[in-house]
DNA sequence: GTCTATAGCGCGATAGAC
DNA sequence: GTCTATCGCGCTATAGAC
């Protein structure tokens, strides 16, 4: 078993701490505890705090949409497609020692504090993932297995606000189960 | 016009700041500046932040509901109760300088740094507007309004999420003109 | 690449005059 | 009820030894 390199402990736990309580509550002394680093150590990788975010986005982004992208690429049913597509929000909340939310689902909440080059990336996640849910359901229209009013790009959003909302809401009360039964829901309703 | 006492512009500043920037961004200091009144006099009025916030929900919740239940015992049909109440949350979004989501939507985002006094009020506000909305599904559903799948329960979950959700989304992207599509939307999915 | 030490600031909160 | 003044703390960030 190789050991992972102090950068991405680092990466890693900032990611944590910000799901967990956001990124103004999280400090380098919180990273340096949970890492067994010193704070200094922290700013010799990452000079400042805007630094440590914007690598870690830069990180997670590509890799969020490798897996996204492998699922719309996938030979599954449109219906399953979906519920594979939610699970991947389900698992942040699951993952881990619990009480985690979105990533950007809790930089979107600190938006008005965040820096202009942060605030476009996290916008850029909200919109990424729209464009995958309009295919997705345009795709799922045409085979017949979605059957729903409206057009394919509001469907997109009452999705994707109903899986950010539904992570900070369970976190709060009902826990995995809790969205897990939401997700079911929405697609009985998409199935129509 | 008589004009508001000094406690009450203290809370009206400080649930316009949570709504726009978090409470963990929120400060003494911001809430002197905008009042015009020095940091210890805000002291004078309430102790500690967390008697501030506490008071603030004490205030807001029993008025929002109010409002809430005003929507859900008038003799409009369900369709329009759930426009009026979706209205609810839209208005915060387009109200007073704008940029401002829930604020229970922002301490739930915040909720691992609040302490348990304060997680009880955000997690009773939860509870609550779920309980109204599954009478209103419940209600649509018997006149013949709603037709939509699986128990009012879960519909209630993926209501009420897509609306917190729909806040922090549209506030970073879109703005009030996406959030009224995507209440459109739900309504038409609703209406089955 | 990690450390000790510290600068400089903003925070919540308190004491005491008016 | 509001003020001035200040305390003690935690924060981001930097300097410089090892």
């Amino acid at each position: 078993m190789k050991t992972t390199d102090t950068r991405t402990q680092i990466l890693d736990t900032a990611q944590e701490l910000i799901q967990k309580v956001g990124l103004n509550a999280m400090s380098y002394a919180d990273i340096s505890a949970a890492v067994g680093i010193r704070k200094a150590s922290i700013h010799y990788h990452f000079p400042t705090k805007d630094n440590l975010v914007a690598a870690l986005l830069d990180r997670h982004s590509p890799c969020f949409f490798r897996f996204c992208d492998a699922i719309l690429d996938s030979p599954e049913s449109p219906e399953v497609k979906l519920r594979h597509y939610c699970g991947l929000f389900e698992a942040t909340l699951s993952s881990g020692k619990q009480d985690k939310a979105c990533l950007y689902g809790m930089l979107g909440a600190e938006m008005k504090t965040l820096n202009s080059p942060l605030i476009s990336q996290v916008v850029q996640f909200y919109r990424d993932n729209q464009t995958r849910l309009v295919q997705l359901l345009q795709q799922g229209r045409e085979t017949g297995d979605f059957k729903f009013p409206g057009n394919v790009e509001s469907m997109a959003m009452v999705i994707f606000s109903m899986l950010e909302g539904g992570l900070l809401i369970t976190r709060a009360d009902g826990g995995v189960a809790q969205f897990r039964e939401m997700v079911e829901q929405l697609i009985q309703v998409v199935k129509g």
